[in-house]
DNA sequence: CTGGGATTGCGAACGGTTTTCAGTATGATG
DNA sequence: CATCATACTGAAAACCGTTCGCAATCCCAG
């Protein structure tokens, strides 16, 4: 069965290859934030012979196309999700890597204010959290008060 | 004479050598957020035989002391800036590169709310917004409307 | 002054990404 | 359904910012 990403590329007027599809539909069961090699890894369960060029040059071609959407979390190496219609942010949980989306429309209110003060119209722009669990947060500061 | 950060370098202890006096002076003297090559190119013009590597041993130095921080653009190399203790983020005029710093006390609490929420505490975090002037991005809405 | 650990310059190595190029697959056309 | 121009692919090399290994040099406590 055709996942819903062949499909929006077919709508764009994407050529389907082998590969896309392959490629495709591992980004249509993925629920997560993988890079590159991960989408590789996946792709090549599917089709051991597809080449993580191949891979890299896609991820390119999806995200011009609007159909995926990179996400830079600070570690070297450009992530992925498929676009949605709800834009979010990412809070990423240093201890343990998982992220956590949320969104917060008062806080896009705020941004699109500050840069109006600014006489600047919003083009773009970037917001992670990093964090750690409040409970282990706790930990931390015990620890901070016995070595003072 | 003995610039601001050889001051702070040498209260925290680090060894100072020729090089580290020049980087330290050229980042004194900086007021926007030059990457290595750049922070290179300006100490090479007071020591030319100053090596890229030792300049990009040094930045990681003056961060891991807290002297200077880290600021990423999202171009895909390291810019620095003197640590200050006013926390700010950066606004990116995409038509010319220009940034320009702000700061927003409720951005932040508003921020620090919404991990709350998720259960975390903030560690660290990243945010930049991308813009346009606002007088160019109507010259953008007009292009729009005559090509629909 | 001097000795020895820290620092430097150079070039090689690194990790993620892009490009080159020759061979292959796609899908529009007849 | 066969043909064919064209776009795409795999493999390897190039790229780019950054780090590393090593021998030579420098700092500074003694
Ligand atoms: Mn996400
Ligand atoms: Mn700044
Ligand atoms: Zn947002
Ligand atoms: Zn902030």
């Amino acid at each position: 069965m055709t996942s819903r990403l062949e499909a929006l590329c077919m709508e764009k007027g994407l050529k389907m290859t082998g590969q896309r599809r392959v490629i495709s539909q591992v980004l249509s069961e993925a629920d997560d934030h993988p890079d590159v090699e991960e989408v590789h890894r996946r792709a090549a369960q599917i089709d051991p012979r597809i080449s993580i060029a191949t891979v890299y040059r896609t991820m390119r071609l999806l995200e011009d196309a609007q159909v995926i959407e990179r996400v830079d979390l600070g570690d070297g190496r450009a992530r992925y999700e498929e676009a949605t219609a709800d834009h979010h942010h990412h809070l990423i949980d240093t201890r343990t890597g998982r992220i956590i989306e949320f969104a917060s429309p008062e806080l896009e209110a705020m941004k699109e204010r500050i840069a109006r003060e600014l006489g600047y119209k919003i083009v773009g722009h970037r917001l992670e959290i990093y964090g750690v669990p409040l409970d282990e947060a706790d930990d931390d500061a015990r620890d901070e008060e016995k070595r003072p």
